[in-house]
DNA sequence: CCCGCGATGGAATAAAAATTCCAAAATCGT
DNA sequence: ACGATTTTGGAATTTTTATTCCATCGCGGG
């Protein structure tokens, strides 16, 4: 065997990844083209990626139900010299979102199951699992086609009901304060503020399950006079995406009957102020 | 020299420490009675509580600047048999809010700095750290007492201006969702809704610095008319306190001029849900 | 059915880390 | 200033952990 020559499976070649993003690509590249054993590997690290830092080759393996071998092995595909480098790169780039917050969350959701203390809670468990989930799953291209479409608008007509009205109002708000017109279409005095809505303006409308109808019937009145509406919803197959020409999805957990809006709004702020600054 | 006989401090005696918290008593507690060199292994390990589950005794030991044995003393004192039970205990503890939840928030943050992606991740690490510092700072107390004096008022006043608007307005959805009776008093038509306060009713009043004057004054004549008050504001010292007979704050972080919101509604809905069910 | 080759498990080895121990230094009380 | 006592640094030791190596196993092609 001569193992002069360089093999040519790029693998082989693989320098180690440097980062966890890097780690990830190369994690899901590689997995299908695994035998069983090294696959096991593979499918447990990439559920358990955030254990890696404190654990041993030991401890991983038996998770995986693997010898610590195998793992070993599937650290060198990886681009790795050995176990230990793979776990430098974690344990660099680990920064908890401590310092001590779970603890303290697990206090306060324990002591009297019914208190205040504990609903608050879980009110604010609910809260950072939404914007979580909002940062892993932002579609970039929407946000920025939604921006760019009411950048150019005139007027800014929000509309959105229940509970979706905290949102209008603080999107109103911050437009304001941002010098964008904006008008919120609430249901006071039952008035129709349809005919408000010219060319040439646009309708930015909120709405989660179960749809309000009045916010749906708008949206698509804005369609039909040939004004450009973004759509704030909670999925794609929204019965809001029918009648918009942007739509933004908003994972919200809810604890109990309500929705935390932290996620939506973090989306509603980010979206006016952006608009707000395009327009200069 | 009788090894027989136990030890008088009751250091000797402790017993390991069995979570992050009573950790940190300790810690605390130990400190101040405690050798040049171990002193300074209890300042570092306080500083860089978080790094315990992802390094060697060595590397703790070099960044406290004390030889290893002293950190290995230092353990010992705490309770533990050495190093390796005490990072056992942050290696368990490590439940992070991940998966790779921080890593796609940097990439959001850092590809186009000006982007609306980029601004969106601004904004939810403005929440979540919003919604972490609530947690390690809820005044249990102070909570179960509003509870308390909203459950047994006849009709509840919610009065919030400009941004406390948003939460204002959720704050009677959700009281009504409760069958809780809520009067929103918002600024339309400057109506002056002063006089529907009753005997009995109580005012839940929302303001952050700059504080609004209506909102204040609505507070000051509510208390005038022996109302109860309840104040959710952003400082004990602020001016809203003065008319309150319980006050809760919300640490929010800003992010640019806005307010992320997300504490604070964690708050006020919890409130809601729990006077809701306190009134059954 | 047998051959060849990659995959596998585990024992052996090497490396790294934790822990102990003790002589020397520093500190304290007299 | 002296002796007793505590603290300290680091070398020696033990334990744990990572890594390598090789005999065996199992599968696919001839």
């Amino acid at each position: 065997m001569n193992n002069t020559q360089i093999a040519a499976d790029p693998a082989d070649l693989m320098v180690a990844p440097s980062s966890v993003e890097e780690f990830r690509e190369r994690l899901a590249r590689v997995t299908d083209a695994l035998p069983r054993r090294l696959r096991q590997c593979a499918d447990f690290i990439a559920a358990n990626t955030d254990r890696i830092a404190v654990s041993t080759v030991a401890e991983l393996a038996a998770g995986a139900d693997v010898p610590p071998s195998a793992l070993m092995r599937f650290c060198q595909i990886l681009g790795f010299s050995g176990f230990s480098e793979m776990q430098k790169l974690f344990r660099e780039a680990y920064a908890p979102g401590w310092p001590d917050y779970s603890t303290r969350l697990k206090n306060l959701k324990e002591e009297g199951a019914g208190s205040p203390a504990a609903l608050l809670a879980e009110f604010i468990e609910a809260g950072r699992l939404s914007l979580e989930s909002l940062a892993k799953s932002v579609d970039e291209a929407a946000l920025a086609q939604a921006v760019s479409l009411l950048a150019r608008a005139d007027t800014i007509h929000v509309v959105g009901l229940r509970r979706a009205f905290p949102v209008a109002t603080y999107l109103v708000y911050v437009l304001e304060k941002m010098s964008v017109p904006a008008i919120l279409h609430d249901g006071v005095g039952r008035l129709d503020h349809r005919f408000a809505l010219r060319p040439g303006d646009a309708l930015l409308a909120i709405t989660f399950a179960p749809y309000s109808e009045e916010t749906l019937t708008l949206g698509q009145d804005a369609r039909d006079r040939g004004l450009t509406v973004v759509g704030i919803t909670d999925r794609v197959t929204s019965p809001l995406a029918r009648s918009a020409d942007a739509i933004l999805t908003v994972p919200e957990v809810d604890f109990g009957a309500f929705r935390s809006l932290s996620a939506t709004i973090a989306m509603a702020i980010s979206l006016a102020v952006a608009v707000g600054s395009a327009r200069g």
